[in-house]
DNA sequence: AGCCAAGTGGAGCGAACGTTCCATCCAGAG
DNA sequence: CTCTGGATGGAACGTTCGCTCCACTTGGCT
């Protein structure tokens, strides 16, 4: 049913953006419902869980779009130092794009739910650990080794997690740049 | 008057680790009452321009508070490639025994509001430029050209910000260990 | 044509939200 | 002792929250 997957997949867009914006607290049913135009029982007519089945299904979702602009954004280069360069700077246009007001699209609802909305958490702990994924694998393609590359992977997300925030909060894509030079230089000490 | 003093300061606390758990929107100002032993016309009495003003002010003490463990931790190390280790250290273990639950006591609250209530946006980047500026000040004191212990300051900030995401996420101080070890890989190679 | 299930629209629930108001309390100044 | 102003306790405000319910419309099947 095409106009029962539209709906569906309007729901979750909106959700993501206004839960990557404004926070899981900070963002009402009711409010995504008619940025999606959409009536409210619609809402609850595909996610019987409620606010928290949506929340959920919106960090998977959210997840999934994240993951492939990581994708694109590492493909675009051979070497890993390159990619590593390549997947700030993506990021950073990403930011400015949306005036600074968009970042990543799953931290607010994470920090304000750790530990308090276990699904969450869990949909949260598991896009981490698919970025985490990705760039190893590009590491490991360019023969470093694997324990190397998974740790490597581990301070890339988390460099760029760090960064986005505080290219966010100081509206300026330096925080971007200056993590991903930094980053590059930090793979090639492992080559 | 003591009992004042008292009084403020308890608030402010209580504020500052209910919005790093829960965020702006999460956290009722009746709550805060509650878990503080406050009347709640207290806190309006205290801060009579409400809640917007009460987390501003928590930003600013939670940042204070912050900032002393920097310093603590940057101190017990004259080399800064190891001072790094040991920052990443002291806010794992703090990580830790929250039980995972406490994190950046001020980047919950920063991803929610941003761009919606500029003083807290406000607060928020003058801490950020804070914490920048005590670890720059020692990679100087070590030796390094004053541009690239700034940009080194951005990216230590930066890294263990997202490194205590995932070690929240995770409940683990893998994060932290690897971004230890990686930060002073990297400031290594400064000199 | 008749039918059934998917999806809509809107009213309404109790609870919690931020905030206001004011009577009261109490320590220190005169 | 009285006086006074900072601080408190508690009730109450209008609004919004997440969520439920149900009559209704709609589009694809037999």
């Amino acid at each position: 049913m095409v106009a029962t997957l539209g709906t569906r997949a309007r729901i979750l867009d909106v959700t993501s953006r206004l839960m990557m914006r404004q926070g899981y607290e900070g963002t009402a049913v009711k409010q995504i419902a008619t940025e999606a135009r959409v009536a409210l029982s619609s809402v609850y007519h595909f996610f019987p869980g409620g606010k928290q089945e949506l929340a959920t299904a919106a960090v998977r979702h959210a997840d999934e779009h994240f993951a492939q602009m990581l994708r694109d954004a590492l493909a675009t280069k051979d070497d890993p130092a390159d990619a590593v360069v390549a997947l700030a700077w993506v990021v950073a246009e990403y930011l400015r794009d949306s005036g600074w007001q968009d970042g990543c699209p799953i931290t607010a609802t994470a920090l304000e739910t750790l530990g308090r909305i276990p699904p969450i958490q869990q949909a949260v702990e598991e896009a981490f650990e698919r970025w985490r994924g990705l760039v190893a694998e590009k590491f490991q393609l360019a023969g470093i080794a694997e324990q190397e590359a998974r740790d490597l992977a581990h301070t890339v997300i988390s460099t760029l997690e760090g960064a986005e925030l505080a290219a966010q909060v100081s509206r300026s894509a330096e925080p971007m740049t200056i993590a991903g030079r930094h980053l590059s230089r930090l793979v090639n000490t492992y080559r």
